[in-house]
DNA sequence: TGCAAAATAGCACGATCGTTCTATTTTGAT
DNA sequence: ATCAAAATAGAACGATCGTGCTATTTTGCA
């Protein structure tokens, strides 16, 4: 719920085929058609990046002319942000709902950082939008720029609450700096993506395993068992 | 040493102006626009990436003209491999070599750290070729692509031997996995990279340095004298 | 079934891209 | 100073890009 919740505000953009006073039509092919192609997008934009989505090549995938793609965005940049806020949407409902199930405390922050794995695992081969979208908008401003930062930190925020949680429950030691904790989490995960993926170096899922491990072990009070 | 023998294979293609046989006549000012292009192309491709390079502004920061630029290098592939010959070349010569006066051992693989993560802080404004590439290039394969994993991988693994060259000297547990170790310093400097320089989150520098502290407690035999 | 609105297509635009080809200028050893 | 080679410029190419404009088709309530 408290993700949703920071999400709800994000959305309050007009959708451009949105006119309001009308509104007589119920519109249903265009919101489908616009799924497809957002579908379409994602798959292309794990690959290729969010810069190298081009109208064009949307068209070619979704078999549609270049206007019948533009018309549902208004602007490349808008069709961008659809695939940001899809991304996001399935990363939440992958990796952090279900972490909710999981007991307050530590066993929440594994969860967490299990499920995490399991998609970034999955990311190998895919790519993931966080990372690459990361660098491809790390000092260019804009809407895409503030789509994109706002996912990350909400669900580092998320994280990092989690681990607060899992101090408030005296399951981590009294000295334990919650953010470093979250810091050194996130490397294990950029870590992964960048040896397995780039360098396709073998062994990395276990090295970023082995290394939450180690972080466990430094910030928990008691010993934990590895799930 | 070590570094700049695996380099010299890398070396071995043949400048697109160099014809074999006459080689009668010097070529000075070549080199040097060449070199002035590279140096210039470098400056872009940090901020922008090295997709985001092309030899149409390169033209224009060079005050030069299109064809001009582009005879240096026969193909836009060429230059952009060049300029990550060019910067693993300053890398080696900021990071590496220098820290080859620290001592062997721990001293040795400290030193390698605060090497890069003298660069990483500078870069946190001006951007990282290696990992603003591995994006960019994560599963595009090509001459681009070859070069920047050997540079990167050359570069780890000197790390990765400083760190087996510690355990050997005894400063390191005996149970200590070097892969392990090298595996979360990278880590750190992806996270600090990743959250200073896209999500400007303040504080990261000193979490970087923390998260290399907890890693020494963690794998020397002995507490280890911060720096 | 009619008919307005929504959805999609078709076409053209200016811009930029990497590259090729052919001049022109500059270099530097003789 | 000469003169070939090296360096640089200029113009043009086909391709792709995002976007605006105007048809045409499709949708779905009345």
């Amino acid at each position: 719920m408290s993700l949703a919740a920071e999400i709800a505000i994000e959305h309050s953009s007009t959708e451009p085929g949105t006119k309001r006073a009308p509104a007589r039509r119920a519109m249903q092919k265009g919101q489908q058609t616009k799924a497809a192609i957002v579908e379409a997008a994602l798959g292309l934009a794990t690959q290729i990046g969010l810069e190298g989505l081009s109208i064009g090549v949307l068209a070619e995938v979704t078999q549609m002319s270049k206007s019948g793609v533009f018309a549902h965005f208004g602007s490349r940049e808008e069709m961008q942000i659809s695939v940001v806020r899809e991304y996001f949407s399935r990363f939440e409902q992958e990796v952090f709902y279900p972490a909710l199930h999981a007991d307050r405390g530590l066993p929440r922050v594994q969860a967490l950082f299990g499920n995490w794995m399991k998609r970034v695992a999955v990311e190998i081969q895919s790519g993931c939008i966080f990372i690459s979208g990361a660098v491809e908008f790390d000092d260019r401003p804009g809407p895409v720029r503030d789509a994109l930062a706002f996912s990350v930190q909400t669900w580092l925020s998320a994280l990092y609450r989690a681990v607060v949680l899992a101090k408030q429950c005296g399951h981590l030691r009294s000295d334990a700096d919650e953010q470093q904790m979250a810091f050194e989490i996130h490397g294990l995960i950029l870590a992964l993506h960048y040896e397995a993926r780039f360098l396709k170096n073998p062994g990395s899922i276990e090295r970023a395993n082995q290394g939450f491990s180690n972080i466990l072990a430094r910030y928990a009070v008691t010993p934990v068992t590895p799930n």
